[in-house]
DNA sequence: CATTTGATGTTCT
DNA sequence: GAACATCAAATGC
């Protein structure tokens, strides 16, 4: 039960790309105030470095209101607005000033669908509700209210279930990151090939 | 089917 | 003002 939750030593390793690909296949809970559990399979994510890659808010130093929590030593969770309607769930890591992150991209439904089918205000259960990073934060109930919130607190956290998508992950360029130059083309981007719950390109 | 467009907060110019 | 780690609905074949 409770040991199946991550603990911060997990977090905070150095190697943001690594524990990108360690994350495919975990499972995102969160239990937002009074409402049911809400979880599901992490199926897509994307790493982020703040030094030395492009793409990164906080790249080279650079701190604003918004991407302080970056800085923060790992474990917790970084949530912001994209464009201005969106709320992207990002997993800090590493330690204290070494501003990396994890985009959590797409999950797959496990415990709470009813409740992800009122958020998302759908009908049927199909990757159009939970596979793309503006589309699992409405699902699982998780808005920039959450930013800064400890990943081994009651609100939001990840559980490791023992679930193996094994030789079928596979590493690709992240998505929406043109601008980035030659950064744009790191193939920090991991999913299972096989899976349907991935966002589309 | 494919392509375009509207929504719209934060950050940078 | 413009651009942005996006989505859904409208429009055009």
């Amino acid at each position: 039960m409770s040991n199946r939750k991550l603990p911060l030593s997990f977090y905070r390793r150095q190697d943001v790309v690594s524990i990108a690909q360690e994350l495919v296949g975990k499972v995102l809970c969160t239990r937002i105030g009074s409402a049911s559990l809400t979880s599901g399979i992490i199926t897509e994510t994307e790493a982020y470095c703040g030094r030395g890659d492009q793409a990164c808010h906080a790249n080279n130093g650079t701190r604003t209101d918004r991407t302080e929590t970056m800085y923060q030593a790992g474990g917790i969770a970084y949530i912001y607005l994209c464009y201005g309607i969106h709320h992207l769930f990002n997993v800090v890591t590493n330690a204290k000033n070494k501003a990396d992150a994890v985009l959590i991209r797409a999950i797959q439904p496990l415990d709470g669908k009813k409740e992800m089918l009122q958020r998302r205000n759908k009908e049927n259960i199909n990757p159009a509700l939970t596979a793309g990073p503006g589309r699992l934060t409405q699902a699982l109930g998780i808005t920039t209210g959450f930013d800064g919130t400890p990943l081994i607190a009651n609100s939001i956290w990840i559980e490791d279930r023992q679930i193996d998508f094994g030789s079928s992950l596979v590493a690709n360029k992240r998505v929406g990151v043109d601008y980035a130059g030659k950064d744009a083309k790191l193939p920090w981007r991991f999913y299972p090939q096989e899976s349907k719950w991935v966002s589309q390109k």
